[in-house]
DNA sequence: GTAAGTACGCACAAAAAAGTAAGCAAGGAA
DNA sequence: TTCCTTGCTTACTTTTTTGTGCGTACTTAC
């Protein structure tokens, strides 16, 4: 049995391509459009409502990367007005599961973090 | 008892600080800072040589930023040449182990996504 | 004597990311 | 007839991020 990959991947390497993955997934929307999308099947315009401030163009380029990493699966109806849907691959929701945690623990430490306790103090 | 805070944090609201902290933890170098930390207490000049393709600049940037976070504790001798020293907070070390899985899992599924596949199929 | 290592700061330039505004297609509503 | 809808794309501008090179202050090695 061959080897599923001459190299073992490692993030700290700069040319390995996994950076390329976390570079993608952690992206400014990246990690937006996963959780959100964490919430099943969506439309594009639904998404983009959920996601607080992004833009159509950043909402569909976050997204064709997202799919061709394959973490997002895109499905349209050839329709008019146009009808597409947007929802996690198998890859794409294991992959939520862990951006979930983290976030879960960021908005759970923020109290107790100093940015936390900049936006108590004043009053 | 007072809450926390008057809010619940929410990264998928555009003003909430979470946001911010979720953008600093996930910047480019971020990530990789924290999981080079995870070895533990360490010099300047040896976390550039650990994490592949930092400048000086964007490292001691990005070293800022966690500190400032409360993620990064940094020690500095009065000496020269200078000696400095960075470790992880006890948040760090939390978070780190977030982001440690995260991109274990990234790693470990690269094989499987099209990007690993892309590179397997080229010989 | 000169180079290298240390942990940066600063000015400037280049590159990348993001935002803004407009347009398209076809049909229905006002 | 003009507007509104959806899910984009394209062109253009602005903002943000990142990189480059130099300076620093001293010690040690060659």
């Amino acid at each position: 049995m061959k080897p599923a990959l001459e190299f073992t991947p490692d993030v700290m390497n700069e040319m390995c391509a996994s950076r390329r993955l976390l570079s993608d997934v952690t992206s400014k929307w990246g990690i937006l459009v996963m959780l959100a999308l964490q919430g099943g099947t969506m439309r594009f315009s639904t998404l983009r409502r959920r996601i607080g401030g992004v833009s159509e163009k950043m909402l569909s380029q976050t997204l064709k990367t997202l799919e061709a990493d394959g973490f997002v699966a895109r499905r349209s109806f050839e329709v008019v007005p146009p009808h597409v849907e947007y929802s996690l691959t198998e890859h794409g929701m294991e992959l939520a599961l862990h951006l979930r945690s983290l976030v879960t623990w960021l908005e759970g430490a923020l109290p107790n973090l100093p940015l936390g306790q900049e936006l108590l103090s004043r009053d």
